[in-house]
DNA sequence: CAGTGGTCTAGACCACACT
DNA sequence: GTGTGGTCTAGACCACTGC
């Protein structure tokens, strides 16, 4: 198993200056030093983790190795790794269940069914009234106009699937979503295949296509809709409605959604907690 | 050092049931248990620091016991401290400085300046147009109607303060904040009190009443605003703007503000990170 | 330099889930 | 019982701050 027994720089090429403990150093100036700044070991870790998620070498749902075996594995020990999952648990990454295991995250199957959307019925009577309808109104392949590219760090004029939704809640229809995916990485997306899964986009997402969304940022304004949106929401032009702007990422950062969602806010409202 | 040597149950009451060795239990007949459910030593340390923050033994900005401290203080070790701080950083409760301490918390001095306020300039030139312009339009003390004294968990008709207040950037009027707070512990507050101090109005309250925010909760719409809301903010009342109705608590989830703001999105939007 | 938070380890034991 | 995550400890050492 383990050839070589060295405290720090296990396997990873550990990038921290090693403080001699000779004062004649054996460089003989190079005093400032402005550079890589040090990572710990955890960190290290978390890194490598990070890649074997990205990698696919565990896929959405599946149970990663123990602890003890991650430990072994990177020849750590078994509370460094502890302090990598921590933090990938944190960013709801991976899922830890005492006794089982800890879990690759998925949008389906968890707790929150919808984990990005914050808006919730302004009644009290919790978990949504079940399931939303969901009706595809388009869904369409095109080319993307600059400002959408630039959000999905594409090109101008790159292919992008189009996706244009209303999601009703006991038969009201309270958002109207615009989705715009890479084609790259979307080719054969259809209205079908959207309408039939049951459950998140996003989980269907990794199902069908191996992409995880694994954060977002959204912007929130208040609007008055075009007479097309006013007529698919039921409402008419004057109702102030929510826009949410969502740009959802994978792993490393790279945009891989874009959704620009329209709420009816007179039965909903957007929840968030600040802490 | 350490007088006695136990394991578990150092000074704190150990709720914990104790599975005794021997099959043949003490007490006869007690075997579900529904109870106490098991608590981490952890969390009882968490639990003793918060109450000395509650009963303001460390004031806000100050600096609390090393870790080494409160572990002597506790008969626990370094490590069980350090988790405990660990949950009361990750919930801005604290806050730690390598090299110098940890420091409680507060809404004054604090890297982002507004801590609650998610709205910001649609242009990215970062850290706003320098300080919000602050005009006080009301300041007055009220009996609480019934929703208000709902959301502060008061009863309706105990005296309130209400302020109504436009907050401009570079001269635009953005936001118009009506806010409300217990009239018990927000005795003596005037409209010249908050127009002096300089920064977040949250740390004021600390300053002079001892009050602080810990976490806050939002419910967001999209409205309309009535001709004396449009007047202040000098739209129209036809321009949609964002309603952000904040409830803010101290320590044990007790609410002590209710804020309604409107935002004006034409130039701002608000903007929210979702993990 | 001493003091503080931050990292890392190794080992013990506890709570939970499955079989 | 075995295996997993979760807790707790004790001690060593590292990085940062300020005297």
């Amino acid at each position: 198993m383990c050839a070589t027994t060295r405290r720090r720089a296990p396997t990873i090429p550990q990038n921290n200056m090693s403080s001699s403990s000779t004062t004649t150093s054996d460089t003989p100036v190079a005093p400032p030093a402005p550079g890589p700044a040090f990572s710990p070991l955890y960190q290290q870790i978390k890194g490598l983790i990070l890649q074997s998620l990205e990698a696919g070498e565990w896929r959405p749902g599946e149970l990663i190795p123990s602890e003890m075996e991650l430990a072994a594995r990177f020849r750590v020990s078994q509370g460094t790794v502890r302090k990598a999952i921590d933090e990938l648990a944190a960013e709801n990454l991976v899922m830890r269940r005492q006794g089982k295991g800890t879990f690759v995250a998925t949008h389906a199957a968890q707790q929150v069914q919808y984990r990005f959307l914050k808006l919730q019925p302004d009644t009290g009577d919790q978990r949504e009234e079940g399931r939303a309808q969901r009706q595809i109104i388009d869904c369409k392949r095109v080319r993307a106009p600059a400002e959408i590219a630039r959000l999905l760090a594409l090109r101008s004029g790159d292919a992008v699937m189009q996706v244009r939704r209303v999601l009703a809640f006991v038969g009201t229809p309270t958002i109207l979503e615009d989705i715009w995916l890479p084609g790259q990485a979307f080719k054969g997306l259809t209205a079908e295949q959207i309408s039939a899964y049951q459950g998140p986009t996003y989980a269907m997402f990794e199902l069908e296509y191996g992409v995880r969304m694994v954060r977002a940022d959204e912007k929130i304004r208040a609007v008055l809709p075009d007479a097309e949106q006013a007529e698919l929401l039921h409402v008419s032009t004057s109702t102030p409605l929510l826009s949410v702007e969502r740009v959802a990422y994978t792993y490393n950062d790279v945009p891989m959604e874009l959704r620009r969602g329209l709420y009816r806010t007179d039965t909903h409202h957007y929840r968030n907690a600040l802490n």
